[in-house]
DNA sequence: GACCTTCTCACCTACGTGTTAAGC
DNA sequence: TCGCTTAACACGTAGGTGAGAAGG
C-alpha cells in the first residue's frame, strides 16, 4: 500500500501534534559519515533504530502510527576513494511502502505515554509482500512518520521527517567507519566487537 | 485490572458472534490426563497455546480481545497415587485478573482474519504486576475469552469459556504423562525429547 | 518425613549481526 | 575486470523448556 502525500502536515491545527526524534546524538555519529543501511531479500532491521516521542494527539481518540521512505533526490550514488558520489540522472522515485507500526490502531494516550519505537521495520531491495519496505540500492532515502486519526472523518494525517536519519541504502557497507560504528553501538554485532578487543589486547602483548 | 461479569454473553444480540478453539485435538489430550499448567514467580507461559478463531464481529468496530481464568471450583487439589483428588472445602475464589491481547484494541475485520494467539500470556503464583495473571497453586482453573467493544458506548460484552482447556496450576508437574506430552509437543522442550529419543537407541543396541 | 516452592542449569528455539566467498 | 548482490557461516542476543537439587 502506498501513501500519496499532499502538503506536509495537512491538519496540524487545533492541537499541534508534535514529534520528535529520540538518540539524536547517535544519529548525528552516522550522519557526520553519510549513513548507510544494509537491504536484503528477506529484510534487514535498521540500525540505529527510529525512536519517537510524540505529543499534542487526543488520549482518547484512535490513531495509527506509520512510516516510510522518501527519495531524497533520485539520483544513484556511488562510494569511490572514500567518498560518495552522486550520478547525474535523477530518477523520479515514487514513495516508497508504508510501514504499520505494529501496535496501530492505537489511543492517543498510549502513543504518548512511552517512546514509539520502530525496531521490527525491514528493509529489503526485492518486493515479497512480507510487511517489508521495499527501497533501491544505493539510493538516498529520508525516514518519515505519520499519524493518522482513525474512525472518526479520517482525511487527518500529520507527517514529520527526520533529516538527521537519512541513509543510503546499500547491500554491503561501502564506507567501513560506519561498519564499525554500527558494531559498536549495536548489541546484535557484539560477535565482532568482541573480535576486535581480541585483537587490540594482542597488539599490546 | 479485574473484570466483574455479570452472566455470560450480555451482548450476543444482533450479529451473534462466535469464538471457537482452535487445536482442540491437542487440547483434549491433555485434558483425558487432567491438565497441568505450571506457575512461576516471573511467570510462565501456557503449553498449549490457546488459540480462537472469531467471527460475527462487525469488521469497521473496534475490539479489545481479553482472557481471564475462572476457578473451576475454589477447591484445592492434590495428586496423591497418580490421581488428582479435591480437598473438601471450596473456599470462595475471585476471577483473575485479565489479559489484554497485546494486539488490543483493533478492528473486527483484523480479529476475524486469522486466528488469535495468546502466546505471550504468563502464568504466576505471585503478583508483581508485569502483565502476568495470577493463580493459585494447585487450584483448577477454566480459560475464558472477552470481547469488548471499545470506542462505542461501552457495555458491550461477550465472553467465551473452553472447558477442554481446564488445567490444574502447578509449581511442578504432578502427572509425568502430562509432563511426557508437553515435551512431545512444545518445540522449546526439544532438548527433553532429543534426550528421550538418545535413551531409546541405547535400548536397541 | 511429606509436601510444596524456588533456583540454577544445560539445552533448545528463534533470529539479528557482519564476514567472506561465490555468483552474475 | 569491476561493481554490485547473494548465500552460507560463525557468533552473538533474547528467552522458553523440564531436570534436579536445595529451601522452607
Amino acid at each position: 500500500s502506498k501513501l500519496e502525500m499532499g502538503p506536509e502536515t495537512e491538519d496540524a491545527s487545533e492541537r499541534e501534534i508534535r514529534v520528535v526524534l529520540e538518540e539524536k546524538a547517535l544519529w548525528m555519529n552516522f550522519q557526520e559519515l553519510t549513513n548507510e543501511m544494509i537491504v536484503t531479500k528477506t529484510g534487514r532491521r535498521m540500525f540505529p533504530v527510529l525512536k519517537v516521542g510524540i505529543s499534542g494527539l487526543d488520549p482518547n481518540s484512535m490513531y495509527s502510527i506509520l512510516l516510510d521512505f522518501v527519495a531524497a533526490d533520485g539520483k544513484r550514488w556511488k562510494y569511490v576513494n572514500g567518498e560518495w558520489i552522486p550520478g547525474g540522472k535523477p530518477e523520479p522515485q515514487s514513495p516508497s511502502c508504508v510501514y504499520i507500526h505494529p501496535k496501530s490502531p492505537n489511543f492517543g494516550a498510549h502513543w504518548m505515554k512511552a517512546t514509539v519505537t520502530f525496531s521490527k521495520v525491514k528493509l529489503s531491495n526485492k518486493m515479497n509482500g512480507g510487511g517489508q519496505i521495499m527501497l533501491n540500492s544505493l539510493h538516498k532515502y529520508e525516514p518519515r512518520v505519520h499519524i493518522v486519526k482513525v474512525g472518526g472523518p479520517q482525511k487527518a494525517i500529520s507527517s514529520f521527517a527526520f533529516p538527521e536519519t537519512q541513509f543510503i541504502a546499500v547491500t554491503a557497507y561501502q564506507n567501513e567507519e560506519i561498519t564499525a560504528l554500527k558494531i559498536k553501538h549495536n548489541p546484535f554485532a557484539k560477535a565482532f566487537l568482541d573480535a576486535k578487543e581480541r585483537c587490540n589486547s594482542k597488539d599490546v602483548l
